[in-house]
DNA sequence: CCAGCGCACTTGAACATTCAACAAGAAGGT
DNA sequence: ACCTTCTTGTTGAATGTTCAAGTGCGCTGG
């Protein structure tokens, strides 16, 4: 009746962590997507899109997978991926050979244009918000943290972080 | 030309620090919202604004100071009130002093029954999610990291943390 | 006193995300 | 061959958030 997982209430370490982390959960991902809207007219999660097919073989990568990399659900990424292709950026392809339900993105010539004149802007941002906080201490310690919390919160998508 | 704003590029270990940090900030809000929609049919939002006012003295909090609180634009928060009002959780009332363009929201009976039955599920939650995957020494660092991002992305709500 | 300005808050429309339903190809058993 | 079921992906409606006005109070300078 009384284990462990029934005794919930935090230590005031705990509290305070938790204070912190949520005011972090709540205030970068606002500040990152300001930037990239105001210089680029696309949110982060467009960005991942578009940065990870710059990064893939032939500009090209499966619906699924993409939504994997870009962390997002199959729904999620679809919309978005309907934006993308509004603006010339990406294009849909049926893939020609036995798999006939699949479907990949394709970065456009437009696409990469407009990724590479956008990402070092976002670059210097994340060095601004993030690099230029924290001592390289600190960010060794955020990306031990950061994996192991990403491994609790969404087991499936820890491999994506290799 | 090439002055230190100038050389945007990441180093490995920066990179693979941010790719842990995004996919932190992408994975962790969705997993704390599932927990909440599922089992008390609010988002975090919306339960940061029903704890900071069960936290309050005589359960009152002025909006704008609420939207500090909650960390959110004024907006978002007279929108996120009007939901809970309808559902009869929160009131809203003009403060009988001088000031009569202040708004206060007011817990209800129902709102804080409401959050005395939702909070140990979420305080569970937070456990599973967060303390029991980190070493009371990552806590440390979340808290201090955390701080220090909120400082550089969000000033203003620095002093929320207290 | 009143004109102008800023603050506190609300509102509605535009936009993004989630959710549940759907379509259609693959795979496997009978 | 046929039925079932799983996977892949799309769609539209419902929900939530952002953005750009708009309202109305209070303050300050002339």
């Amino acid at each position: 009746m009384s284990d462990s997982t029934d005794v919930p209430w935090l230590s005031d370490d705990e509290r305070h962590a938790w204070m912190a982390l949520t005011a972090m959960l709540m205030s970068l991902p606002p500040a990152i997507d300001a930037q990239l809207k105001r210089d680029a007219g696309i949110n982060f999660f467009e960005y991942q899109i578009l940065s990870s097919l710059s990064d893939a073989p032939g500009h090209t990568v499966r619906m699924s997978q993409l939504a994997h990399l870009a962390a997002g659900s199959l729904s999620r990424l679809s919309h978005a991926v309907s934006r993308l292709e509004r603006q010339g950026w990406v294009q849909r392809r049926n893939v020609d050979t036995t798999e006939a339900r699949c479907v990949v993105a394709v970065l456009t010539d437009a696409g990469t244009a407009m990724i590479e004149a956008t990402a070092p802007g976002h670059v210097r941002e994340a060095r601004r918000l993030v690099f230029d906080a924290l001592t390289p201490e600190q960010v060794a310690q955020l990306e031990k943290i950061g994996r192991q919390l990403v491994m609790s919160a969404a087991p499936h998508l820890s491999n994506c972080l290799k």
